[in-house]
DNA sequence: CGAGTGATTGACTTAGATCAATGACCGTGG
DNA sequence: CCACGGTCATTGATCTAAGTCAATCACTCG
């Protein structure tokens, strides 16, 4: 699990962890904010309760990932944090992160920079749900994701995994890489997916 | 156009405007970076050319967005931004805006909670991706959007618009508000759309 | 050694994409 | 002031890619 590397090491300090079990709630909408979180296990939803009183879902992080960056810029939590399985998440006091990002400017630069490139992340994988073909989904991702070569996509996670990222089931996953391996468009390797060559266009 | 209101007026003094004809370059990768943008009309899409020489789109922007934020704490840009249609942009000088995050921290600190909250939108976005029907995916994004009612949602733009943002074609998307409404769960207004009842779970 | 999970492939079904056509509306230029 | 071109809204018909259900095999981990 790569640690939020840019937090400064005082506030890294001043870290708690918790343990939640599955259906136990971390935060509720309303309450005041006094940490935001990493994810070390486990997963976690975000949600709402609508005035219907069903719950809408706004996000499912897992492992690794950090929830409730918002928060510490607002006076109360907008939305419900709730273990959707059991998980283990590390607090990090609101209070602290703060002050250290008014006393250390690059500390605040850094928080600044991550957030920027967590957004450009995220619209690239907005981008890609907008092709509607599993196979052409399949391609952007690599050429998104292939390394300094250029040719090779080191996979973080199972084969599931990234089928759930590209919203693919993971059969449909199986079968489009099949097909691409098959035709010669790529290699499959142990979690590496290599390009041997583009299609004509 | 709502401006970017989380803008030190100083920055915003400096900003100067841009008109690219379809096609035209705004930067390249490798360029250093010495503004972010504002696109107050158009479409600009980022993108990269991958090792074989085709054009990969990373996001498509449009009027109201700004891009290259994560561009303001690296030294060279790391895609392509072209006009895909004839465009108009707003460039906030980087060093500008860099001095006065220096100098006011409560100017970084909007900054980050723009960014922050620009990132849990873009988290809910994906996760209403992930939601197969189109049915559901509308009823999530009705619950999500819903106004301080809990009832009403205004739409921004025009539904064709709407519907590429759900990930969905127009067709389809007036076929399942047609439903929706012939079903009683909701009713349509002039760009308006309010919740009549949930269905029984 | 069994239980649990990932990887993989087959068969079948369907929801949504695609193609197509129509009417309403809107601005604009003659 | 009206005709025309453009876009949005809407609905119908058709098709297919991807989802769903199901089964098998390979691993890994107590």
């Amino acid at each position: 699990m790569p640690n939020q590397d840019w937090l400064p090491a005082a506030v890294r300090a001043k870290a708690g962890e918790r343990k939640l079990k599955p259906g136990e709630t971390l935060f509720r909408q309303g309450d005041r904010p006094m940490s935001f979180f990493e994810i070390t296990s486990g997963r976690v939803r975000l949600s709402r309760v609508d005035r219907s009183g069903r719950e809408v879902v706004l996000y499912i992080a897992g492992a690794g990932e950090t929830i409730a960056e918002a928060s510490l810029f607002s006076t109360v939590y907008h939305c419900d944090a709730i273990a959707s399985a059991a998980a283990t998440v590390r607090a990090y006091p609101k209070a602290a992160l703060l002050a250290a990002f008014d006393k250390d400017r690059k500390a605040a630069q850094a928080f600044s920079a991550t957030l920027a490139r967590q957004v450009m992340n995220l619209r690239t994988r907005i981008e890609q749900r907008n092709i509607r073909s599993a196979r052409d989904r399949v391609r952007h991702y690599l050429s998104v994701n292939a390394g300094g070569d250029g040719r090779s996509v080191t996979l973080t996670g199972t084969l599931k995994d990234l089928a759930a990222d590209l919203g693919l089931t993971h059969e449909a996953l199986y079968r489009t890489l099949a097909a691409l391996v098959r035709s010669g468009e790529i290699k499959k390797g142990r979690g590496t997916i290599t390009l041997l060559r583009g299609r004509k266009v």
